[in-house]
DNA sequence: CAGCCATGATCGAGTTCCATTCCGTGAGCA
DNA sequence: TGCTCACGGAATGGAACTCGATCATGGCTG
């Protein structure tokens, strides 16, 4: 199986949470620009302040279209972390590509990379950290991202570079999913440029981590 | 300094939420109560729905009394928090007190079963891993919890059992602090007792990071 | 190719719900 | 008894959300 194939967007049947799919092709313009607007909305006032009025009127729309799309002013917000995760996933395949890692550890780098780069470019990205843990409340473990996440890094890094898989590999890379999210958001809460002791710190750590310096196996 | 001394009540002049001190004793019970019913509405809604009403009723008190004492909705949620924080506190200088470490990892480890303890048992714990980010939009860096919690433990570590201090140790504890938070998080998200996997390994990890296997040091 | 029409898309006034205020009433305290 | 603190809950304002009217679109038809 190809990096590509993991991480490229054909891999994402993502459960809807809009309303109608839109049909026709303006459609898809307007749900990109709510999602914009949303995601400019959340960097300005954040999470809690943010009102599907504001949402509205900044796409150039009505209030009546983000309902149209959107159950409820939660499900905006959803929205904007589904949309987030694909990006992400779709900047690892790019970075993938583009370095043609020759170790399991330069392949790690890549999603670190590709994740600094959306914080710093990407409005209303933060939303991927935050949004996490709210849903656990409402959805399954099945669906977990972390986990699922996981799965698919699992899949490449024993496939393509041999890593022994199993369960161990699995819950491992949960861990450091978990770790590595948590460093790297703590990067950009105070300095929206990312501050780069954290992120090299969290490069650090998921190498040494993943090599075995820590875990059941840990020598 | 004593390990008590950092952990008790007494170090918290915390920031005031509430809008007026309760002169009165009644107030403290009331004030309580509030919190009390924010707690079990956030376990059972989650905290974008939680309303003012809903913790009035839960707490039987009226609508106006909630607005007595917080100025508005999201301050109750950051008064439960900063509850949740020194109880946090108190739990970690209790168990302190009990276990008498004699090893930095050791009370180390009191701090991690804190922490499980409390949330498994207290309603609304979550509370804590949930707030942060949001808060840090308002706040600013100075009066960060992870960055000055990090400070009070540093101190611990290094004056009671010698670990080396200076900015790299609180750093390194900056970063522990929030890998053990994200981890035990994770423990609890999908299983109210905390999966014993994610505690276990976030314990391992906690030894391992700060003997050294990591960071700047690591050999 | 112009016109027609079924259906998707949009709008925004209207409705409901919720956060927040405010003042009248009751409870502690001297 | 009077004074202050605390409480209640109706009233206000604003935000979430609905719904029927209206406007595009793109295919079909002659």
């Amino acid at each position: 199986m190809a990096l590509i194939d993991l991480f490229g967007e054909d891999s994402l049947a993502q459960g809807r949470q809009v309303r109608t799919e839109p049909i026709q092709q303006r459609s898809a313009a307007r749900l990109s620009a709510l999602l914009d607007a949303a995601a400019e909305v959340v960097d300005e006032v954040g999470f809690d302040r943010i009102t599907t009025a504001m949402v509205a009127e900044r796409a150039g729309a009505s209030i009546g279209t983000v309902y149209r799309y959107y159950p409820d002013r939660v499900a905006v917000l959803e929205g904007l972390r589904e949309r987030a995760v694909l990006r992400f996933r779709q900047r690892v395949a790019d970075n993938l590509k583009a370095a043609k890692p020759e170790s399991w550890w330069e392949a790690v780098d890549c999603g670190i990379t590709a994740f600094v780069e959306l914080y710093r470019a990407e409005p209303g990205f933060r939303i991927l950290h935050f949004a996490d843990r709210e849903r656990a409340q409402t959805s399954t473990p099945g669906e977990q991202d972390s986990g699922f996440f996981a799965n698919q890094i699992a899949a490449v890094l024993s496939e393509e570079f041999g890593l022994s898989g199993g369960d161990d590999l699995i819950f491992r890379l949960e861990v450091a999913v978990e770790m590595a999210d948590s460093l790297l958001s703590r990067a950009f809460t105070w300095n929206s440029q990312g501050d780069e002791r954290f992120i090299a710190e969290c490069r650090r750590i998921m190498h040494d981590y993943l090599t075995g310096f820590y875990g059941p196996d840990a020598g």
